[in-house]
DNA sequence: TGGACGATCCCCT
DNA sequence: GGGGATCGTCCAT
């Protein structure tokens, strides 16, 4: 079960983001491995209005415009980070944003990384501790640091895990978006409890 | 230089 | 279902 190649990256967006459903998300920190099982992911292209990419390369959504396989990490709303798998050749601004992982191993750091809220409302279950994008953020311990990291090297990669039939993919419009919202760019893992919603 | 606004989350009603 | 938290970014002045 080997790590995703460049050419996975390298190619349309749209198709990047429902393939990405079923792989694995491998980030190391601080001597663990934590890995997630992504079940919901959304698309964001270029004259696409809900994209940062939207009014061209800024220092914020820079590491878009980067080769496919790199890591574009975010910060809004004061307090939460955002990560996207970078999508498509060297100069195209596009990405992927991972919305929701399965947690699948290193359980306990991710409870403790969301240790604030997570405990008080679900001592004992583990659904809502990754069902969101900043979720998934806050419990992987992705922040600014992690922004423009490669995903072909050692720190966060990502593995071909469950091969998901056509028939459990499901897609619906985005999330939270005001502008482009009719795009139906969001692909999901049909009847998942791991969903943000 | 200032102000409006987020690819969200949490808590309260 | 709704509002507050909280601050970096971008665009208009």
């Amino acid at each position: 079960m080997g790590k995703l190649p460049r050419r996975f990256y390298v190619r349309p967006t749209l198709q990047v983001a429902r393939d990405l459903l079923g792989k694995l998300i491998v980030v190391r920190h601080g001597g663990r491995r934590l890995v997630g099982k992504i079940v919901e992911a959304e698309a964001y292209r270029e004259g696409d209005p809900a994209s940062h990419s939207y009014r061209g390369k800024t220092k914020r959504n820079e590491v878009m415009f980067w080769k496919g396989g790199h890591l574009y990490v975010y910060f809004t709303y004061g307090m939460h980070f955002c990560a996207n798998v970078v999508t498509g050749r060297e100069g195209t601004g596009e990405a992927v944003l991972i919305r929701a992982v399965e947690p699948i191993e290193g359980v306990e750091v991710m409870k403790r990384n969301r240790l604030r809220t997570h405990q008080l409302t679900n001592h004992h279950s583990l659904l809502g501790l990754t069902n969101g994008p900043a979720r998934f953020c806050q419990a992987f311990g992705i922040a600014r640091e992690q922004n423009g990291t490669d995903l072909l090297g050692d720190e966060i990669y990502l593995l071909h895990g469950e091969r998901i039939a056509q028939s459990r993919i499901e897609r619906s419009g985005r999330i939270g978006v005001t502008n482009g919202g009719e795009k139906r760019w969001r692909f999901f893992v049909k009847g998942s409890e791991w969903l943000s919603r």
